[in-house]
DNA sequence: GTCTATAAGACGATAGAC
DNA sequence: GTCTATCGTCTTATAGAC
């Protein structure tokens, strides 16, 4: 029982974090704003986690665990740009929307996308969508075609209240691949 | 003479926070930080700027205006998707290579974009390029090809030293054509 | 688990000497 | 134009009572 409220706090807390950190920033949010949501002191919330920065670990470990096993797939040899532009679409709508939205904030790069090498999982996509020794016109289309991919999830996504229809992820599929060429 | 020094000075101030702004984040680069790479003092610094938003100012207001520019190129009745998508990448590649990059930073967002409705400055190109009561598809494709134009420009400039070669802005330009279909 | 109170430091910005 | 010194505020984080 004291188990599970904890257990609510907790992913309150969580929810309000990602909310704020997408709205306005994770540098720009303070401890202060998140208790105030919560309707709690900001003592309390160093009771469910010891610092900021492990409220921004638990929410992006897991989206970048999954991102992880995503870009393994992706590496198997004889991947398709369908498999590969297919899953990013589906990694985008399903576990990664935070993990997306949060990539450009710089206070984020500086505290936690570093320790991971986010920027470097992202290169090995571009890698298995341009090929080996690629020229510049290859690796041009498929950052362009990963741009796509990315930008038209999280546009099917806004315009249908956060879900992703069929026929929404073929129209993305379908642009991103003939920006791919 | 003294004035030839001062705006010197000026522009060094604003090389030094644009490279640190694009690095590691407005919100999280200090006035002390741009005074130490300086070589002066934090208070020397506020002889040439009266708040760390005006040079944020400075170093904003002129790619915007360009972008005000541009847009009302792309509202000119008849402009083909060639000439708004060719025009982004120049314009990326051109006077707003800083605005792009710092378009993406939420403590920018709050202090600078939200003033200047940059966001509403970018749908409208969305919406010259979906065009008239656009069906979800069609702003999706707007979105991609949008997206694919900006990044696979920045990726130009990236692997050629900050220039863009012809080859390469047809390239780009190619890319975001299909992507719109 | 939650509170009040506060420590400890970074920040933007200013005062006043030179 | 540049300096040292400092003000006031905001921040993360902790101590200790309940």
């Amino acid at each position: 029982m004291l188990q599970e409220k904890e257990a609510g706090t907790r992913t309150r807390i969580l929810d309000i974090s990602r909310d704020l950190f997408a709205a306005q920033g994770y540098g720009s949010t303070s401890i202060a704003m998140i208790a105030e949501k919560l309707g709690t002191s900001k003592a309390a919330l160093y009771y469910h986690f010891k610092s900021k920065e492990e409220i921004l670990d638990a929410l992006l470990n897991e989206p970048f665990a999954a991102m992880q096993d995503f870009r393994s797939e992706c590496l198997k040899p004889g991947a398709t740009p369908e498999e590969i532009l297919g899953g990013l679409i589906d990694f985008i709508s399903g576990p990664a929307s935070c993990l997306s939205s949060f990539e450009n904030d710089p206070s984020v790069l500086q505290e936690w996308a570093d320790r991971h090498n986010l920027k470097q999982e992202w290169e090995k996509l571009v890698s298995s969508l341009a090929g080996p020794r690629p020229s510049t016109a290859k690796v041009i289309r498929a950052r362009a075609a990963l741009a796509a991919a990315k930008q038209g999830t999280m546009t099917a996504l806004e315009m249908n209240d956060g879900a992703l229809s069929k026929a929404a992820r073929a129209e993305v599929l379908a642009a991103a691949l003939r920006t791919l060429g």
